[in-house]
DNA sequence: ACACAATTGGGTACTTCTACGGAGGTGCTT
DNA sequence: AAGCACCTCCGTAGAAGTACCCAATTGTGT
C-alpha cells in the first residue's frame, strides 16, 4: 500500500474529472450535492452498476472513480479488476457501505486509492478525493484503526479471528467438511467453532449464523 | 389504506417542519441537497437511528418524518410503532432499499403516510412529501405496481407465496419444526416446500437460502 | 371437461448439524 | 512458573436437513 506513481498526473490546473459510481441515485445526489461546491472536480458521469462502470470509464477516461461495492450486475471489487485488467488509467476511490477488513484489504491488493465508508463526512471526503486524485491511497480514520488491531474492527461478540473465518465460510453456504477442506483441518475442530461461534452470538443454526455474518459486514 | 384526516393538518402558509432520519450522513446530504430548494419545507433536524428518531420526534415535533428502515439501534419500522404508540402527532414517510411488499404493508398498517425506495427520483420525491404531508399515502409507483400482482415483485426464482413465506421463515433461523407449527401444517409439507425452494434457487443449505432471502429482501 | 400449478402429505435412506462431554498443545501475560 | 485464551481434535447421541421417490386435493384458466 505505499504511495504509487500516478497512472494519470493530475495536472494542476486542469480540472479533476470524476464518475459517480453507486446504485442508489439518491447516494449520487448526496455526492453530488458535496462536491459541487468544491473546485477543480467536475463530474462527468454516473453510473449505476458496475458493468456500466467499466464502460463509461472507457467512454469518458475519467481521472478519478468514486465507486461503490455492492451494486446489481456487476460488484464495484470485480469493476475494478476489469478496469485493470483493460489498463484503463484512472484513480479509483472505493465507497462502502462496509468496514469489512477484508474488502479494504482487497480494495488495495486491487490498486485502487482509497476506502471510505458511506458515513464519510463532507470534510473527509474531500480529502479522500484530493489524495486519491494524486495517485495516494486513503482510508477512512475508523477503518485505518481497525486495520490496525485486526480483530475487534465491528465485532460486539468478541469473535477470535478463525472464528470470524469460519463464520463467513458458514455464511457463504459451505458446508462443514467443505471449510475443513480448506482449512486444511479436521471437521471436528469446524464443529468446534461452529458451535463456539453459536454460544458468543446465540445464532442458533446456519440461517441465524447467517444473518449475523452479515451484520458483521462479513457476508 | 383510506385517506385519513391529518393529525396535524399542515397550515398552507406555514412550512412543513421535516425531519430526516437514515443512517448515512450521505444519503441526509442527498435528501437535504434535493429538497433545498423547495419552497414550503424546512429541515428541522437529522437522526441517524430510530431511537434518535422517537426522541427528536418528542423535542422537536415535526409536521413530516422521512425515516429510513434499516437502521442500528432500534429500526424505522419499530420507530413508527413506538411514535404512534405516544402519540406524537406527525405524518411519517418511509425511504427504503428494499421493494418488500412485507415492509409495504407493515408500514401502511403502522399508520405511515408513504414508501419510497431509495432510487426514488426527485420530482417523486417532493411529490410524495406534498402528499404525505397532508395525511395521505403515497408509494413509488414501481411497488404499488408490484402490490398489484402480489408475486413477482423482485423475484427472478419465480416463487410462490407460501414458498417466499417460508423462505422468509427460513432465513429468520426458524426450524422446519416451527415453521410447520406457525403455518398448522405438517413438517413434511415444509420440507416439500424448502426443497423446491432450493431447486429454484439454486441455493443449498440454510446459509444459502438465508442469503437468497437477503437477496430478496425478505430478510 | 381438461390441463396445469400450487399446496399438502408421505416413505426411505443418507448426510449434516447440534449438544453435551473431554483433552493436548501453543503462545502470551503476569 | 502459573494462568489464560486460542486452536486443535475426539466420542456419543440425537435432532435436523437433504435427496430421491410418490400421490391426493384444490383452484385457476382454457
Amino acid at each position: 500500500m505505499t504511495m504509487q506513481e500516478p497512472t494519470t498526473p493530475a495536472q494542476h490546473d486542469q480540472p479533476v474529472r470524476l464518475l459517480i459510481v453507486d446504485d442508489h441515485e439518491l447516494v449520487r445526489d448526496g455526492i453530488r450535492a458535496r462536491l459541487e461546491t468544491e473546485q477543480g472536480l467536475e463530474i462527468i458521469g454516473e453510473a449505476d452498476n458496475g458493468r456500466e462502470a467499466v464502460t463509461l470509464v472507457e467512454q469518458l477516461q475519467p481521472d478519478l472513480v468514486m465507486l461503490d461495492i455492492n451494486m446489481p450486475e456487476m460488484n464495484g471489487l470485480d469493476a475494478v479488476e476489469e478496469i485493470r485488467a483493460r489498463e484503463l488509467p484512472c484513480q479509483i476511490l472505493i465507497l462502502s457501505l462496509y468496514d469489512n477488513s477484508e474488502y479494504v484489504r482487497r480494495a488495495a491488493a486491487l490498486g485502487t486509492n482509497g476506502y471510505l465508508l458511506k458515513d464519510v463526512s463532507q470534510d473527509e471526503m474531500t480529502m479522500a478525493i484530493k489524495i486519491a486524485a494524486k495517485g495516494g491511497f486513503y482510508v477512512s480514520e475508523s477503518l485505518a484503526h481497525s486495520l490496525d488491531d485486526e480483530n475487534a474492527s465491528n465485532d460486539p461478540y468478541n469473535l477470535t479471528d478463525r472464528e470470524r473465518e469460519i463464520l463467513t465460510a458458514i455464511a457463504a453456504g459451505k458446508l462443514n467438511k467443505q471449510i475443513a477442506g480448506e482449512l486444511d483441518i479436521s471437521v471436528r475442530t469446524v464443529e468446534s467453532h461452529r458451535s463456539a461461534i453459536r454460544q458468543k452470538t446465540g445464532g442458533g443454526n446456519a440461517a441465524g449464523l447467517t444473518r449475523i455474518a452479515a451484520e458483521l459486514g462479513l457476508a
